[in-house]
DNA sequence: TTGAAAGCGTTACCAC
DNA sequence: GTGGTAACGCTTTCAA
């Protein structure tokens, strides 16, 4: 059987309430007392109850994390930096993933296993506005992504911004002929919504004509998903001049087939994507991407979380992270 | 203030022991109680206090999952099943990054956040079997990978046995000159010690000699690890005729290193991987691996853990799961 | 600076 | 089938 606080207090030969002293560190305690404690703590191999700790001061220390898909390569890099983060700040993650489900979403929002996590990390993709009523009461939570609910916390990169740089970059060439792939249809998903009005916007700037022909529809964002749309494109339309992924790992799969097609990258097809993962500089060619920090992002979700734990009910704040162009092989 | 089962008790006219009696569903119920009893939690949007659960019954519906790194695909794939296995069996994951250190993966083990969780999976890279002393009570804990803790239960897949089907396939073309990538220097690791083990041994079968100046050591099996060790190797030797990377990440630097020496896969050099990642088929050009199932992985592991839970004390178990060659272009 | 007692929300045990 | 009571391990009053 596991010691408890009693046993060790018995050991040492003082009340529990002294053993709790020690181990929190917030009451000053006499340095023979804390020595003999600490000496009883390590004799029995205490290890205090956390689901007890839990109980009575109503905090847990773990935090969940809840993704729409935990497989992708962008998740893991996230998950990393977040877990780390966390672990920082004495804060264990518990993972969800919502599987692209809004009323997984907004289940783990509302109701949450609210009383086993002290917040929540959410990256929701369809989760809308009206679902949540102003009126319920939310656990202290923080959304990634696009910044689309204004009652909570949101943590996001400049997706208009950025589509419209790398749509710009694309162009630098002289190239015109630009498609994007990853267009959602069945998805009311506001990442994608954005990518796409950063081009547009980026399209009106350069005086290029708007072609909806080039915006290639791919509900799913990863390399079957990019692979099998921009097959089909290739089938009965002429290859783009410059193709803008919504995403690297779109871009891998859309890499694949113009390689298949025989097509050269850059030369027939300059190609970018978004979120420059880590092995984006070693695609071939090397992806040119919009990158941004993905421990900046979890840095900030992390502390508007913890801030909001300390104090419930203190305004929704909204944290926009800068994106930066890498230009490599893929787009010359 | 979040209700309580006696909030639930009282608004339904019965007692608390009733109100758990209703959620836990183990002890009958009349269906008018039920009733009652339900619309009263409805009403209250009552959540049970999983912090009084775990300290009244001493489990959390909590697992542990500790892995050495999490920014990687191939944690990305693990951590997906896992988190799916277990959802299944109503248990929530949290997350540990070990970062490849024995201390944090010993310390894991033993004390482990104890409890918090009710078990621990956990793929440590370098711990040794020394390290976890018979006498020490353990968690219920599962190891993945190379199986070389018999006082705990393993999951693992069969890796001598893959780097040798693996080697063959390469030499099927008649290729001799072949290089391995991943060879580690200064970590003590299990998985590439097995695998060099099945190189080794495959190469004796087909009655190539053996040149330890064709195992490339590697010690970040990552595309930014194998790029640099194949691209320092190729300073110095002629290219070999094919080139077997102990995990899939090594090979996507390997293709990378390759494409720009202006050597082409499979015509000049070979290439295949371990692993079969989710985007190896979208490599330039689609990678040859040896694969397993992840999901297999992480439903053996999640039995095993909960076998473990409800019987603590049973003899440890050992599971190896399958693998498969996927032939691909990289391999011709 | 330390001790005693109460209570967090839940469920197991035992009565009815 | 249902209700009381006690206990899980910890920390927070309040006293000394």
């Amino acid at each position: 059987m596991r010691a408890t606080v009693k046993d060790v207090a018995r050991l040492a030969n003082v009340s529990p309430k002294t053993v709790s002293n020690v181990v929190n560190g917030t009451v000053p305690v006499s340095p023979a007392t804390r020595e003999r404690v600490e000496q009883a703590m390590a004799q029995l191999d205490y290890v205090p109850n956390f689901s007890a700790r839990g109980l009575r001061n109503g905090r847990t220390g773990l935090i969940a994390l809840a993704l729409p898909d935990l497989a992708t390569p962008f998740s893991a890099e996230l998950v990393h930096e977040i877990v780390e983060v966390a672990h920082g700040e004495r804060l264990a993650v518990q993972l969800e993933e919502t599987g692209n489900d809004p009323q997984r979403e907004l289940e783990l929002l509302t109701r949450a296993r609210a009383n086993l996590v002290d917040g929540l990390i959410l990256n929701p993709v369809a989760l809308d506005q009206s679902a949540v009523a102003p009126g319920m009461t939310l656990p202290p939570a923080v959304i990634l992504g696009e910044v689309q609910q204004d009652i909570v916390d949101g943590v996001g990169v400049d997706s208009v911004g950025g589509a419209r740089a790398i749509t710009r970059a694309l162009a630098e060439g002289g190239r015109r002929r630009i498609a994007i792939l990853g267009v959602m249809r069945h998805v009311d998903a506001a990442t994608a919504e954005t990518r796409t009005r950063g081009y547009r916007e980026a399209l009106a700037e350069l005086g290029i004509p708007w072609d909806p022909e080039l915006e290639i529809v791919c509900d799913e964002w990863q390399p079957a998903g990019g692979a099998a749309a921009l097959a089909g494109f290739l089938e009965t339309h002429e290859p783009p001049e410059a193709l803008f992924c919504f995403t690297d790992s779109l871009a891998y799969g859309a890499l694949s087939v113009l390689a298949a097609a025989g097509l050269s990258v850059p030369g027939d097809v300059a190609v970018a994507g978004f979120d420059d993962l880590a092995m984006s500089p070693y695609a071939v060619p090397a992806l040119t991407s919009v990158a941004f920090s993905r421990r900046h992002i979890a840095e900030e979700a992390v502390r508007l979380l913890l801030e909001q734990i300390d104090d419930r009910g203190r305004p929704p704040r909204q944290v926009v992270v800068p994106f930066e162009i890498r230009r490599r092989a893929s787009t010359g």
